[in-house]
DNA sequence: AAGTTCATGGTACGGTCGTATCACAAAATA
DNA sequence: TATTTTGTGATACGACCGTACCATGAACTT
């Protein structure tokens, strides 16, 4: 049976099952046992390719982040040739609430794993400063252009306005995952200040 | 030894312990025997005076969103006789943020509740509903009071507004948790963002 | 062809966790 | 004073969980 496998690809798929029963039941109540069983494995081979625990949730966080930042951007490409900037920036951040299954999912563990890394050395290391800057700085971007555009407001920052749009994303997307707010108000709720950024009927 | 005890005191010392302990470890690293030596008492007790984990974790949770709300609230009155509604709206936003380590640990805890509500009807049931809404509906209506008194630029929703701004508190709150931004910048997000809401120089 | 490496299975071990059980003394009640 | 209730201790039980160990056959190397 044992013909050579694609380490990367396998631990790819360990990392997947370990995603999915983490989204159904929790990250804190998945063990190896329940990963080997979805990926449709033994418990040996979860070892085999991740020796422990701890560095398995690492991949799959680090896994779970690298895809969703694709799709993120897949989505802001697509809303590229829409009317401006605009569509960009709402793209970017409706991206991110937890609308559909996978981006429910994706807040659902993001929450968990930054809930872990305040008492976990090895998990705030990496994707908890890095990944989150990065969405900063591409929407940092995005206004600046939209200003130089003079396609906003007077008076905004487009550091500080980008800091607060993703942090009010961030919190109106816990707020639906706790069943506090349906899409539809968090929607709303940033048009409505995305209305206020934007200059609506122009000059 | 067994003189006639107040079971609510009790209670409430253990459940206090249960927070303690938990904000240093980590509520999903916490048990019932670690919940009795913080509290200096046997496990035996801790069953006695809740049945259950799961009773605990769920008085838990009360204790913590009552103790955090009446904080809250406390420094919003000690506000109410400065400048103006402003200065109440700021110490409602503010002190909502984990700057010290009471609102820290009160932060940590209620998104790892958060998480674990996703996945438990139980704790799901009351507070992530009913608590956020009350904060919504008093900061709401502090902006409309500010609204009938012309300190709002024109354009404002009140009640959208109050939603992104405690959205914003929120996911500002878990930035600075995570590490990844510093209580300063969290801080002047909000101004910033109050600056475009409040009118700077009146009419 | 022989030997080594790789992928995999099965299973056992030590620890911890929530819960249940047994025991007993101090207070309240009668 | 006799009895029931109440608070407390100690400890045991069964279930898991992460990890370690042993075995084994296919594939690759030489």
């Amino acid at each position: 049976m044992p013909k050579r496998v694609d380490h990367a690809e396998r631990r790819t798929e360990i990392a997947e099952a370990l995603v999915r029963v983490a989204g159904r039941r929790g990250l804190h109540a998945v063990g190896m046992r329940d990963v080997a069983a979805e990926a449709g494995v033994s418990l040996r081979l979860v070892q085999y390719y991740f020796q422990t625990k701890e560095k398995l949730l690492l991949f799959g966080l680090e896994h779970l982040a690298e895809r969703f930042g694709e799709r993120v951007s897949a989505r802001v490409q697509a809303a590229g040739d829409s009317p401006g900037p605009r569509a960009m920036v709402e793209a970017l951040l409706m991206a991110a609430l937890p609308t559909d299954d996978e981006s429910r999912t994706f807040h659902h563990l993001y929450t968990s794993y930054a809930v872990l890394s305040v008492n976990d050395r090895a998990l705030a290391a990496q994707p908890f400063i890095k990944n989150p800057d990065a969405a900063e700085d591409a929407l940092a971007e995005l206004l600046r252009q939209a200003q130089e555009s003079a396609l906003l407001e007077p008076g905004v920052d487009a550091r500080l306005e980008a800091a607060g749009l993703l942090a009010m994303s961030a919190g109106l997307g816990t707020g639906i995952l706790v069943g506090q707010r349906t899409p539809e108000s968090a929607t709303a709720v940033l048009e409505h200040h995305l209305n206020r950024i934007f200059r609506t009927r122009d000059a």
